[in-house]
DNA sequence: GAGTGGTCTAGACCACCCG
DNA sequence: GGGTGGTCTAGACCACTCT
């Protein structure tokens, strides 16, 4: 029966109740490779394979000459997923809607030419859209486009589609750097969400890059009672019974 | 001189710029496991090590007989650190502070109960405090424990360390789980954090769980000008140059 | 059926670093 | 110096799934 399991992960989840129940604390030394191996009858890389994935979860620090040793825990990593906003959205049982409000091209205040990794002032590419959830404004992106790493969003004519949605099928993979804020809207942007001065909203400012590259910034407003972003469980978390 | 390097990075590096420069796109098939390995001169072991790890930062999707293609980007996740509170307000050069304000042996609310996955009415522990950062209130921390998990929280005086603290040394490895929001201070929670009614405060729920077993729900309140939540960049970004 | 990925072995050599 | 992890090979068998 349990024969379909990979020897791999049999010795991981094994190590990993050892830590977890506590059996092995924080800075104790786990056996070697080589014993680890003798003791579930595999061979040596087998064992590397589950120590080593260990190591990128976190639960281990491995040194040579010291052996594999229970990491301390450092509260760790927390991992969100960031949804494309319509699929957020239409999950929710809602209505997507795209608003486009404003397309400019102009020299961005010197904030966000720092940002953009840009010198000196040249023009980039702005656009400003509202993206609407059944009646209300789900979220309001302020989003400015380097125009040194893609040239080609200056022919665009952002009215149907997002600069999100664009930037997703035209740009090359990324990396991606999240804040996150809570600020009181201020008379404009309540204006813009359609909620009253002083709600709460929650702000995410988002730098798109590809590697050095900076490819686009931009200021992602919500309504703070429309929206929460939520964590997923890093690990397995066997969810049944 | 690239001899350090080993065969599987360099493999993997290779292929992650042919996605990222867009020579291979979004569901393109890349070449199989043995036609790689004759390309690079390399095993087929060595391969399948890039491709996994690939597979597992989400570049590309796997599929026996099918081969690997190209993922579809799929906004992917975000990582997010969610370091110990004294170190987060030290970073910032601010005094820390922990101040406790109460602590209760009762029952939770049955919102509560339910999180916490507990059958019936049973007391849990509640306890409340403050963390400072200098002279403003930085958090507000309102956190149950789950007494059928860590009953040795009953003996605890949570009167100098907090029950985060307290959980972070004594609660063996666990999950988190987050969410996010921003709201409206009430007028309790104003007079709590030492902010104006109807400021905006970033709000984070925690479930703290060991598989199937809820050890801790936590409300922490942070005012919203004070904290922000910052992502890491997932994967390598070649820093320098 | 055949081609692909998934896992595993036995053995090897190297790099690191603690004693 | 010697024990440890890090990588690699060549070969093998299996599981899945497309055709």
């Amino acid at each position: 029966m349990s024969g379909k399991i990979p020897i791999y992960q049999v010795v991981k989840e094994s190590l990993r109740e050892k830590i977890d129940t506590g059996i092995l604390t924080t800075g104790e030394r786990i056996s070697s490779e080589e014993e680890l191996a003798g003791e579930f009858g595999c061979s040596r890389l087998t064992v590397h394979r589950a120590l080593r994935e260990l190591a990128d979860e976190g639960l281990v620090v491995r040194r040579r000459r010291a052996g594999t040793l229970v990491a301390p825990r450092d509260s760790g990593e927390v991992m969100f997923r960031v949804p494309r906003i319509r699929e957020e959205i239409e999950a929710l049982g809602l209505t997507y809607r795209y608003e486009f409000l404003d397309r400019r091209h102009e020299v961005p205040r010197s904030a966000v030419l720092k940002l953009l990794r840009v010198e000196g002032r040249r023009k980039m590419l702005r656009v400003v859209a509202r993206h609407w959830a059944g009646e209300r404004v789900f979220q309001h992106e302020d989003r400015w486009l380097n125009l040194d790493i893609v040239p080609d969003a200056l022919d665009v004519d952002f009215g149907a589609a997002s600069a999100y949605d664009w930037l997703y099928e035209h740009a090359p993979y990324s990396c991606i750097d999240h804040e996150i804020s809570a600020i009181t809207a201020d008379a404009r942007t309540a204006f813009a969400l359609d909620v009253d001065e002083g709600a709460a909203l929650l702000r995410i400012r988002r730098l798109t890059h590809l590697t050095v590259r900076r490819v686009s910034y931009a200021v992602l407003s919500h309504p703070g009672d429309l929206f929460t972003v939520r964590s997923e469980t890093r690990g397995y978390s066997l969810n049944s019974s």
